[in-house]
DNA sequence: TTGAAAGCGCTACCAG
DNA sequence: CTGGTAGCGCTTTCAA
C-alpha cells in the first residue's frame, strides 16, 4: 500500500463499513512494475501483451486478491449487464417460476438480475423501477402493478428496454407477454358447461387487476355462448382472502338453486376456495361441486379429486419476455410486439363432477 | 450481439442499443445556468441552497428528464446499496419464500437485491458470488452450494459481508442461520416411533448436502434412541427424481417386513414419494403406510390424508440471516455469529396413521 | 450561498 | 507491444 498523506482518517476506527479499501489497477500496476493499461489488457484478456508481462501481471493480481470494480466500468461504458425484474411477490410459486425462467435467459447473455416485489401498490412498483434505472439496468422486465406507465417514458427514450409480462403496460406502448386470459376462462368455464352445468360460480381477484377482468369477461362470455343466465350472487371479485372466498361461497351454494360448480381466476383464490369446499365436506354439506382454476399449481393433482385446471406455461411467459428483451438490448427497433401464450386445460378430476 | 468494437461510436448516430444518452448533471447544469455543484445539491436534498435556485434546477431536471446515475455516485461513495442473494433456485417455493423475507428486510435498509441461482452447482456458485462481488455489492447472502467458500476469503477481508443460510459455509467462519435439522428429524421421526412404528424408511436428498446429512442423522439417532434397527434397505438418498424415489420406495415396502412409515428428508422428495404412495394405493397395494416429511409445503393440509411435517420457519431463517447481515454492514465487528431456528412438528394425519 | 477543481476505478484513444 | 492521458457522472474539498 502506498502511503497516501491524505487526512487519511483512522485506520482501525470504523471505515465506511468495511475492512480494508479494495486494490486497484493501479495497485497492482505498482506491484507488477507496469503500466495501469497493460493490468487492464490482462483482465480483459485483450490482446497485445507478452506472456511473461502477462504472468507477472497474474501474479500481482492473485496476490493482492485483486477484482476488478465493475462499477468504474460501467461507468465508462455505459452498459451495465444487468436487468432488473419487479413483479407482485417474488415469494408466490407464480412468480418465483416466471423469475427462475427470466433468470436462466438473462444467465445466457451474461446479465445479472435485480428482483423486487411490488406487492401490488403502484407507487412501489415505481419506486423499484426507478431505482433499478438509476442503477442504470440495460432492461426492465415488469408486471404490472400501476394504470400508469407514462414515468417509464424518459427512461425508455434514454434507450431502456422494457417489457411487460402477465398484464399489459398502461397509457404507453411496449412489448408485452400475456396468457390467453378470455381463452382460457372461456375453456375452462366451456368445460363444466359440458359436464352439464347451468349455474357456474366465479370468483376471481379484484377488478382492477387486468388477469382478472379478463377471466371475468371469458366466464361471462362462455355462459353467454351457452345461452346460460348469470346471476348476480354467482360473482364475486375481491382481494383472495379465506374471508372473502368463504362468504361468497357460502352465498353461491346458500340460495334455493345454489351453483353446481365453479371456476376460480386464480392460483391463490383457486386455493381458498378448495379449502373452504373441503370444510364445508367435512361439515358435512352436501358438497360434491365441480371445480375448475386458471393456473395451475404443485400438488393440484395429488389433492382429491385432482384438482382441474386451466394451465399457464409460465417457463414460456418468462421466456418469452426476456428473449423479447434481448432482442432489443441486441438492437431490434421494430415496434412493440405482443405475444400471446396459450394456456392448457388440464382434466383432473374436479372439473369432470356431474351436476346434482 | 450489436456491432460493439467495430465502427467508431459516433455519439448522435446509434448510441449502443439505446435510444439517445441520458442528460448528466452537467446537462442540468448548463440548461439552469448554474453549477454543477449546486445541481447535487439539490437531487441530494443538501442545505444551502436558495429556494429560487433549488426551484430553477428542479425545472430543468424534470425538463431534461433527469435521473441521478447511480452507479457514479457509488463509485464516488464506495457503498452500492445492494446486496446479492445466491440460492439453490429461485423457482423453488422454499427458497423464493426465504427471498422475499430477505427482500422485505433490504427494503427498509434501503438496499436492492440481486438473486441468482445456483442449481447446487458449485462453480455457478462462485460464479455469481464474484459477479456480485466485481459489483460490489455491500453483503452477500448465500444459501451455500460450494464445500469450500476460501474464494471469498479476499472478498471479506475487503469488507464484504456475508451470511450462510440454511447451511453452514465450508472452510471459512461466517454468520450462518440454520434449521434445526437434527432436532427436527428427531422429532418426526419420535413421532412415529410414539405411534408404534418399528420399521421406518428414510428417504433423503443426496448426502453431501448439509441438510440432507444432519437429517438422516436425526433419523438415526431418534431409531437408535428407541432401541430400534435400521436396515439398509431402508435408507435411500438422492437427487430426488420421481424415479428413484419410487424405486427406493418400493424397495422398502417390497421386503418381506416392509416399513410401516415414511420419513422424507425434504420439501420435493416429500412431494415425489407421496405421488408415489398415491400411485401405488391406486394400483391397490396396501398402502397405509405413516408419512411425515421435513419442511412444510403449500396445501399439504389439503391432501387426504393432511400431511404432517416438520416445518421449518422460512420467513425468520430470511429475516434473521438478513438482520445479520445489516447488523454487520451498521458496523458489527463481533465474532462470527451462528443462530438456529427451531422446526416445528405440524400433526395432520398422514403421520398419525398406525401401523399395520 | 455558490462554484471550481480533484478525484472514485476503469476503459478508450493515441503516443511511443 | 507498452504506456500515458483523458474522460464516464458523480461527490468531496475548499475557495470565492
Amino acid at each position: 500500500m502506498p502511503a497516501e498523506d491524505q487526512a487519511a482518517p483512522q485506520r482501525g476506527d470504523v471505515p465506511s463499513p468495511g475492512g480494508r479499501s479494495r486494490p486497484t489497477m493501479q495497485d497492482v500496476a505498482a506491484h507488477a512494475g507496469v503500466a495501469l493499461k497493460t493490468v487492464s489488457r490482462v483482465v480483459n484478456g485483450e490482446p497485445g501483451v507478452t506472456p511473461a508481462m502477462a504472468e507477472r501481471v497474474r501474479a500481482a493480481i492473485d496476490q493482492l486478491g485483486f477484482r476488478r470494480n465493475d462499477g468504474a466500468r460501467i461507468l465508462r461504458k455505459g452498459q451495465t449487464a444487468s436487468i432488473g425484474l419487479i413483479m407482485e411477490d417474488i415469494g408466490d410459486p407464480f412468480y418465483s417460476a416466471l423469475s427462475r425462467a427470466i433468470e436462466d435467459v438473462a444467465r445466457v447473455h451474461g446479465h445479472l438480475l435485480f428482483t423486487g416485489s411490488s406487492d401490488e401498490d403502484p407507487a412501489r412498483e415505481r419506486e423499484l423501477a426507478l431505482a433499478f434505472c438509476a442503477r442504470r439496468v440495460d432492461g426492465l422486465i415488469v408486471i404490472p402493478a400501476s394504470d400508469d406507465h407514462t414515468y417509464l417514458l424518459p427512461e425508455i427514450a434514454a434507450g431502456l428496454a422494457t417489457v411487460f409480462v402477465d398484464r399489459p403496460p398502461r397509457l404507453i406502448e411496449a412489448d408485452t407477454v400475456l396468457s390467453s386470459n378470455i381463452d382460457g376462462a372461456r375453456a375452462g368455464v366451456a368445460h363444466l358447461i359440458r359436464g352439464g352445468h347451468r349455474r357456474i360460480g366465479y370468483i376471481g381477484d379484484a377488478p382492477r387487476i387486468y388477469t382478472s377482468m379478463l377471466r371475468h369477461r371469458g366466464y361471462r362470455e362462455a355462459m353467454a355462448q351457452a345461452g346460460l343466465r348469470v346471476d348476480d350472487s354467482w360473482v364475486a371479485m375481491a382481494a383472495p382472502s379465506l374471508g372473502s372466498v368463504r362468504l361468497a361461497l357460502r352465498r353461491m351454494l346458500a340460495r334455493p338453486a345454489p351453483v353446481t360448480a365453479l371456476f376460480c381466476g386464480n392460483n391463490r383464490v383457486s386455493v381458498a376456495a378448495l379449502r373452504e369446499l373441503r370444510a364445508l365436506a367435512q361439515a358435512g354439506e352436501p358438497g360434491g361441486v365441480a371445480f375448475v382454476g386458471f393456473d395451475d399449481f404443485e400438488l393440484a393433482d395429488l389433492l382429491y379429486p385432482g384438482v382441474t385446471v386451466v394451465a399457464q406455461d409460465v417457463a414460456r411467459l418468462g421466456q418469452g419476455a426476456a428473449q423479447l428483451l434481448f432482442r432489443r438490448l441486441a438492437g431490434d427497433r421494430g415496434p412493440a410486439e405482443r405475444i400471446e401464450v396459450a394456456t392448457q386445460l388440464i382434466q383432473r378430476g374436479s372439473g369432470e363432477i356431474p351436476p346434482g
